[in-house]
DNA sequence: TAGGCCATCTGGTCCT
DNA sequence: AGGACCAGATGGCCTA
């Protein structure tokens, strides 16, 4: 399996591609669009509706809308906030559903076990940053095996990570730069012991071994 | 029932 | 002008 790089998804988006999904009905999406303006509306949002009044606010208006373009009816303008918006939740519904489908594509290639509770955004994402962690250092200890034969085994203790954590950290999955601050996975993860079994020190160090062999 | 997670809508901003 | 991206708001569902 090549790995692919972050810019390069196995799933390729594409206008072709992009699939609507079954979600929202178009009902849904025209009543949430026709539902009476969010209180977040900015007060020019709230303002532009008011064109008539006085001559030279509805010419200020014309001239800022495209001078010459003919001024629409205030139903057109309507419908054309309205459907503008429908396109643009769309729009977002597909960017959101395939960016899923790339967190899911992650999930897939992270080791747990068949009936753990599938990871949440946040544990992929956590999971797969500590995983290639992992995987790195297992790398990086084959080659010390490969290379120098001779010399005695790097033990764990040796192989830091290259972010300059405290050596030692195979005691556990989770990458030095995991552990600090707010964001440490440890957290989340160690809540969930099946995460950690299938690449656990003792199997990344005989994975490493096995990976040397075959070299 | 509170808290976590998620999907969706929405308006703003930037880019083409 | 229109699309992509982002962050905030909101409501639904689930679990401890």
């Amino acid at each position: 399996m090549a790995p692919q790089p972050l810019g390069a998804p196995s799933i390729r988006v594409t206008r072709e591609t992009e699939q609507p999904f079954p979600g929202a009905s178009d009902n849904e999406i025209l009543s949430a669009a026709s539902a009476p303006p969010s209180p977040t509306l900015t007060p020019r949002d709230r303002a532009e509706p008011e064109a008539g009044g006085c001559q030279g606010a509805a010419r200020k208006l014309r001239a800022r809308r495209g001078g010459r373009s003919r001024p629409k009816s205030e139903l057109a303008l309507s419908k054309q906030r309205r459907s503008r918006r429908k396109k643009a939740n769309d729009r977002e519904r597909n960017r959101m559903h395939n960016l899923n489908s790339a967190l899911d594509a992650l999930r897939g290639v992270l080791p747990t076990f068949p009936d753990e509770a599938k990871l949440t955004k946040i544990e992929t994402l956590r999971f797969a940053h500590n995983y290639i962690w992992a995987l790195t250092q297992t790398l990086r200890l084959a080659d010390h095996i490969f290379y120098r034969p001779e010399a005695p085994a790097a033990s764990c203790a040796e192989l830091g990570s290259p972010e300059g954590g405290s050596p030692g950290d195979w005691g556990s999955l989770y990458s030095p730069v995991s552990h600090a601050g707010s964001l440490s996975p440890a957290a989340s993860l160690e809540e969930r012991p099946g995460l950690r079994a299938p690449t656990s020190p003792a199997c990344l160090h005989s994975g490493a071994l096995a990976f040397a062999d075959c070299l």
